[in-house]
DNA sequence: GGCAGCGATACCCGGCCGGTATCGATACGG
DNA sequence: CCGTATCGATACCGGCCGGGTATCGCTGCC
């Protein structure tokens, strides 16, 4: 199995039609259905049905997609690691507006250590662990158990516990300490996007970011149950009560399993150091 | 980064020959310098150096030969994963030799499972989270600290002392109990191979697998200290003396990290049940 | 039943992969 | 010090395969 077969396949099982798959590939249709061919030839398994309407993926397909994600993004990860060993910097992956306090205090600390390289930070509005698996970054720090940490090695920093975050003139607003029971069936709660950018169907509006929910639960229209690390950047408008069931939540340094990194072993030293 | 290029630049990078890297792959040895050139020619970075009488890696090379070997691992795998999506199927590695009844109890216990799927055996000399990583296999039992699990999820299942294996005529054979420093620098010692399967240099009897190991220690020429697990395996003229101070072996089952088999997943949940 | 959308098939072209022949450099033996 | 063997690079050629256009066949829909 050759990446291009993989890149083809993956296009043509994420938009589940060969036209717009190998529009996005630039390529043309029939050598991209002719690649997909030959490659469930070869593997002896059919990846896709297809009637002349719809395409969809078959168990082995859906395996085989969740594999060559990894790999491409493996494939990736080693062109840039390759790249870049030279002129050593560091990608460190993290959520927008999350762990403000803690980042400062990392990069800071790395950065008085001896033989720091450049840091470059790559602010995330949603997973995070992404760029760590697809190459574009070196670490990472990620919420437990919100963020997927398969296959990565992590460290935890720090724990902390939920508040639900909530407009002022909400009825909740006033509550001392809240329970989850409290607010798992209102109806203002949010959905989260997909690791691939879509939505699952369901109630709730479609958030995209930090920003964008405080805005909506500001107005009324969203509440949202969150790690006490957001609450310095909390506006006018908005309140946030102890929820004290909810589970904790770790915030942990990640990186690739692999990595052999100098700069990442210095700065998960120095993260773990004073955590 | 096309996986025939990574085949290609592991060959060279392990022969450190482009003649015998050619060789091994079955081509001639021109093409094969013409496609490492292009590699790093669109890498931008050397990935080797070589004069008219040697060839040895960069530093950029070391990190594309670790990144690829991981790569070309996830690729097999995902080939065999795919390929046996239909017909469910369990390979589970194992050091041939070791944890005898815990791996008997195992099988017999998971059989039992309803849903159990066959389970196939892949016994190992060494190196058994190998198979693992290069997809031959689907779960292994390993041995910390002595395998790498490095990338792998990973659950204890058992932890156990280790002892020293003598011939009964050696003079330590009638200790009650030994430490560290009385078998350290004993000249009997065996290296064991690395995962490439070559020898590093040093003193000491190179050895591949247990029964010859256990051989050559009743013939006086080699002692080892290994975990419990093997004692049962012991023939005449052999005997195990406990290493008070040897560090404690834990013995675990090891997974992919992406794995969503539901038999691994069955596999994973007996074994820690009854550890 | 005509039509539009979509994947499969047929066929052609150009580039790349792999082959042979040879060169240039280097270590080594006489 | 020079001949020689070894080894990687270069030059050049042929065939295959990846990608293009044109078209077919099927299917759901107005």
């Amino acid at each position: 199995m050759e990446t291009r077969e993989l890149r083809y396949f993956v296009a043509v099982a994420e938009e589940l039609h060969f036209g717009r798959a190998a529009d996005r590939l630039g390529i043309a249709q029939p050598p991209l259905s002719r690649t997909i061919a030959q490659l469930e030839h070869r593997l002896g398994v059919a990846l896709l049905t297809r009637t002349s309407r719809k395409v969809s993926l078959t168990a082995a397909g859906a395996v085989l997609l969740a594999e060559s994600r990894a790999i491409l993004g493996a494939v990736a990860a080693a062109e840039r690691r390759t790249r870049t060993v030279d002129r050593p910097s560091l990608v460190l992956a993290a959520k927008a507006g999350g762990s403000g306090e803690l980042l400062a205090k990392l990069l800071d600390a790395y950065a008085a250590e001896p033989g720091a390289v450049e840091v470059d930070l790559l602010l995330c509005e949603a997973h995070t662990s992404q760029p760590l698996l697809d190459g574009r970054a070196d670490v990472a720090l990620l919420h437990e158990p919100f963020d997927s940490t398969a296959g990565l090695d992590v460290e935890p920093l720090h724990t902390e516990s939920q508040f639900a975050i909530v407009a002022s003139s909400h009825p909740l607003a006033g509550a001392e300490r809240l329970r989850m029971a409290d607010v798992a069936d209102l109806p203002e709660l949010v959905r989260w996007p997909e690791p691939d950018g879509s939505y699952l169907p369901g109630p709730g509006v479609e958030v995209h970011n930090l920003t964008q929910l405080f805005q909506l639960i500001a107005l009324g229209r969203a509440v949202a149950v969150m790690p006490e690390v957001v609450r310095p950047g909390l506006g006018e408008g908005l309140a946030a009560v102890p929820v004290v069931d909810a589970p904790k939540v770790t915030t942990v340094i990640a990186w690739p399993p692999h990595s052999r990194s100098r700069a990442v072993a210095d700065l998960v030293r120095v993260a773990t150091g004073f955590s």
